[in-house]
RNA sequence: GGGCGGAUAGCUCAGUUGGUCAAGAGCGCCUGCCUUACAAGCAGGAGGUCGUGAGUUCAAAUCUCUCUCCGCCCACCA
């Protein structure tokens, strides 16, 4: 045994070869063949340049503890596993890459570039599902999907033409987001925004023929060489003189018109604007409906461009600078301003989004969100928690068309075709294009040079894994059929909008079918500040290395154990030493189960029962023969069995994990194990004792299986120790335990926490008089009543060992000793026999606080049931209770009483 | 401007439909222990007017409203 099991349990060893083990003997791969109910999980596609973070160990082991738990209760389990192209990501990555090589991606091409960006993502992409094998997730990875493999692509571009050809597809010339450093544009969602404090400038603008001027505010005056017009409200008295005439745009003196428009708001500002359509979406749209010109002044590398005149090649904030100081020059500023307003800025690249005129594909959102909105309301999705519903009903229902095109090189091309005069169509190949727009195969096309939106290959998840539309045609594949839809997905709510809910749309646009029945919406992971982890404020540790020092098991059990649902988890972490804290609670519970199998191990070799005890077998004694302890921790197993199943049903997992972290540690440990030392130390009784051990292995396996979902490495490891298992048996394709309602009583519990609290109240006593551990008392216990006597005598020798008491003695209305100090627990009278003098004083206050603390609660309780209100409207085991509850409290109360009396 | 979440022991937080909650855990702190698995442990202990004010109820940490303070999300006012 020895040999077996060390003192202190090391994780390294036993992870890496169990994580192998299970592997070689495929538990993870599912069939989709099988008559078994099914449950299934798509995993979130982490990007293919990504590194496991903290997010994704809480968010896998989430997804990991539901799989290996539905996995043993029977189903035919199938998690998804996959990776994401992620198109800016990885193309900034790879441009890096050959910067430090001098080289451009013009300079080699674009079919040469992609060409890279394959080599590496063959080289470096992906590492994070290597890193993720090391917590343990069981996926089955024989059907991990990259969204650039061609199955993927085939479905992507024909759901681009089917989209087109029914008009949810379309190209339009609009202002959208434009990211000056990646040099594309992006979806709103792509952008978030911040204040920033800045300037208002507000700036005069003469009028044509005229020594007058108006005044009209901006925040970036770098733009007014954009200017086509300066509008005002048709109703601001203050202007309307000037409609029809003329302003002069100033440095450019460009003549624009005066224009009265809605927009313009005479409240704000000098209630003047100036009309920008080709860098402001609002300007945009007046521009519309007055047919003002669009002019661009800004390249798409947020340099200004020859319309600029003198600052051509000026970078825009510089410009700005400059522009400013000119106008100051010409006396042209009215004022400057302190102002604080939102700017947009790019979610990846981080730098300030530029409003850009320019031709892009969008999709239609409208009609798909109808469909993802109904199916949330009525409940067929659920989210957990529930809360977040509002935050998707507000964004679908003010929801806006999606950019789907994206000016990269990296990712799926727009299978769009152009004909030199101008026509288009959606085509999967360059022949279908020709054929579908029917002119001459000699014809010259040339497919659209932009590439689609990631999210547009991520919202096809769901089908995409499943083999849908692989061959471009194939509606329907056995996995579709088998695991559609999933049961749950595990995911941070930040991506309700760019990946849950159009899952939604797309799944059932296409499928008439939902992705999935549940959402479960992790919590966010923050440093001891409250900070998010991220990798700029350099407060992220490396999981890795935590997984290293405290055992995937420990990291898996902690971060679930700190997860209430929809509350975020701050862990303190200390960033020099990666020690964090919280993660010892896992380690230390680890070790605990560990040191527990530990023991019983030794008590297996002492009774020799290693050989004869088959894990299965069924209980070893009969109920007449078990204690009441041993009934006491088997009605304990089963409710919190109930107990924690309850909680996984509900998605309460920290729930779960307290429930089974309190019955292992306090109740089998603390309790039922020292127990078990008293109960089979008794050299007569070899053959009970044995059957015992066997009743306490039995119950030992199945707390393993309950704790196998969340803590797999070291139940499985346990469980080959004790049980000397081959290699191709696992706890993972066991059968998870099923409780046993009649085994739970409240009745036995209740009794059982009488004898801990007889015991607990000698040790306080023995502490309170100074009296060391080691020393045997005498102890006298009279009990309430005589059933409590019979169960009190029936475990003598453990209340005894437990509480160090010998003699003890125990019966009814005991003649107490002389030299004693007196404690009643529930009409329990414990006396303990001193040697030495006792503190009468100390004694007479002790005895006074418990007398005042009851009464107090006597009082209550007795204006409580003369309460008729209370007697009319309160439930019947409510009443019951406190009656009780008087009727015990006034014997103890007068027990006590007489026992200070005796002191005086 | 709109929406959402939070405030419970020194710290981090549990507390399900109001009544077995006369409020719990872990860490930290104090006292004592290497007790035939575990010092990553065992036993004992100190520590809380459950953010404020009101209301509903026989009964409120739990439900309603007010206020205060934190955090997040959404929104085109120059």
């Amino acid at each position: 045994m020895q040999e077996k099991f060390a003192k202190t349990y090391d994780p390294k060893i036993v992870e890496h070869k169990w994580y192998s083990v299970w592997l070689k003997n495929n538990i993870f791969e599912a069939s989709n063949k099988t008559e078994k109910p099914k449950y299934s999980i798509l995993m979130p596609p982490p990007n293919v340049t990504g590194i496991l973070h903290f997010g994704h160990i809480l968010n896998q082991t989430l997804q990991d503890l539901y799989i290996r738990w539905k996995r043993m209760k029977g189903y035919e389990v199938c998690w998804f596993p996959g990776i994401d192209h992620a198109g800016i990501a990885t193309q900034t990555r790879v441009e890096a890459e050959l910067e430090s090589q001098n080289i451009t991606k013009y300079d080699i091409g674009r079919e040469k570039f992609i060409e890279k960006v394959w080599e590496w993502k063959e080289k470096y992409g992906g590492i994070i599902l290597q890193q993720l094998k090391k917590l343990g997730v069981s996926c089955d990875w024989s059907r991990t999907l990259f969204t650039m493999d061609e199955s993927a692509s085939n479905a992507v571009r024909e759901v681009f033409i089917r989209l087109f050809d029914e008009g949810l597809i379309y190209r339009g010339k609009r202002i959208i987001n434009w990211s000056p450093l990646s040099q594309t544009a992006l979806s709103d969602e792509e952008v978030i925004s911040r204040e920033v404090k800045g300037k208002l400038f507000t700036l005069r603008y003469y009028i044509e023929n005229s020594p007058d001027y108006i005044c009209v505010s901006t925040v970036r005056p770098e733009t007014i060489f954009g200017d086509v017009a300066v509008a005002i409200n048709p109703n601001d008295n203050r202007y309307t003189h000037l409609l029809g005439k003329n302003a002069i745009v100033p440095l450019v003196n460009r003549i624009v018109p005066i224009i009265a428009d809605e927009y313009a708001d005479p409240e704000f500002g000098t209630g003047c604007v100036k009309i920008t359509p080709a860098h402001d979406p609002n300007d945009f749209e007046v521009g519309l409906r007055h047919s003002l010109e669009q002019v661009n002044t800004i390249n798409p590398d947020g340099i200004l461009n020859e319309l600029t005149g003198e600052f051509n090649g000026i970078e825009r904030f510089k410009a700005r600078k400059l522009i400013v100081h000119k106008l100051e020059e010409a006396n042209l500023i009215e004022k400057v301003e302190d102002y604080v307003h939102n700017v947009g800025f790019s979610q990846r690249g981080g730098e300030p989004i530029e409003p850009y005129l320019s031709v892009q594909w969008f999709v239609k959102m409208k009609p798909l969100a109808e469909y993802a909105l109904e199916l949330v309301k009525s409940d067929r999705i659920q989210f957990y928690p529930a809360h977040w519903v509002k935050t998707y009903e507000h964004w679908l229902t003010n929801i806006r068309d999606w950019c789907i095109s994206r000016q990269l090189w990296w990712g799926h091309r727009i299978p769009v075709y152009y004909t030199p005069d101008g026509r288009h169509i959606a085509a999967s190949s360059e022949e279908e294009a020709l054929k579908k727009l029917n002119i001459p195969p000699d014809s010259n096309l040339e497919q659209d040079t932009d590439v689609l939106d990631t999210w547009f290959s991520s919202w096809l998840w769901p089908l995409t894994t499943m083999k849908w539309l692989y061959d471009g045609q194939s509606e329907e594949t056995e996995d579709l059929k088998k695991f559609l839809p999933t049961d749950l997905l595990v995911t941070a709510p930040d991506i309700i909008f760019f990946w849950v809910a159009r899952m939604i749309m797309a799944t059932y646009y296409f499928k008439k079918e939902i992705p999935f029945r549940d959402v479960y919406l992790t919590s966010t992971i923050r440093d001891g500040l409250g900070r998010k982890l991220s990798k700029s404020l350099g407060n992220s540790p490396d999981p890795l290395i935590i997984i290293d020092k405290y055992g995937a098991d420990a990291v898996r059990f902690s971060m679930i154990y700190l997860s209430p649902l929809g509350q975020d988890i701050k862990m303190d972490i200390n960033f020099k030493t990666q020690d964090i804290p919280s993660m010892e609670i896992g380690r230390n519970f680890a070790n605990k189960l560990w040191n527990a199998a530990r023991f019983l191990a030794l008590k297996q070799d002492q009774f020799n029962l290693y050989e004869v005890c088959p894990a299965n077998e069924e209980l070893a004694l009969t109920n007449e023969q078990l204690t009441i302890a041993d009934k006491w921790i088997r009605s304990r197993y089963n409710s919190v069995l109930k107990k924690s199943e309850e909680a996984l049903n509900n998605y309460r997992v920290n729930e779960y994990s307290k429930i089974i972290y309190d019955f292992v540690w306090r109740d089998f440990c603390d309790w039922y194990i020292e127990i078990l030392k008293i109960q089979t130390s008794d050299t007569n009784t070899i053959p009970y004792n044995r059957s015992l051990i066997k009743f306490v292995l039995n119950l030992f396996e199945r707390i393993l299986k309950i704790l196998h979902p969340i803590m797999p490495f070291i139940t499985e490891e346990i469980w080959h120790l004790i049980w000397n298992k081959d290699e191709e048996s696992s706890l993972s394709i066991s059968s998870f335990p099923i409780f046993n309602d009649w085994d739970i009583s409240d009745d036995i519990e209740e009794t059982f926490n009488i004898i801990q609290m007889i015991v607990e109240e000698i040790r306080s006593l023995r502490a309170l008089m100074n009296i060391p551990p080691s020393k045997e008392l005498k102890v006298f216990i009279s009990a309430g009543n005589e059933a409590i006597e019979k169960i009190l005598q029936n475990q003598h020798n453990v209340i005894s060992v437990m509480s160090k008491s010998n003699p003890l003695v125990i019966g009814q209305n005991l003649e107490k000793p002389e030299k004693s100090i007196v404690s009643v627990i529930r009409e329990n009278e414990i006396a303990i026999e001193l040697n030495s003098t006792i503190n009468i004083e100390n004694e007479k206050k002790r005895l006074k606080s418990e007398i005042q603390r009851l009464e107090k609660n006597i009082n209550i309780t007795e204006n409580k049931l003369s309460n008729e209100k209370f007697i009319n409207n309160a439930p019947e085991d409510v009443i019951l209770y406190e009656k009780e509850k008087l009727i015990s409290m006034k014997n103890s109360l007068h027990k006590i009483k007489s026992n200070y009396e005796r002191l005086n």
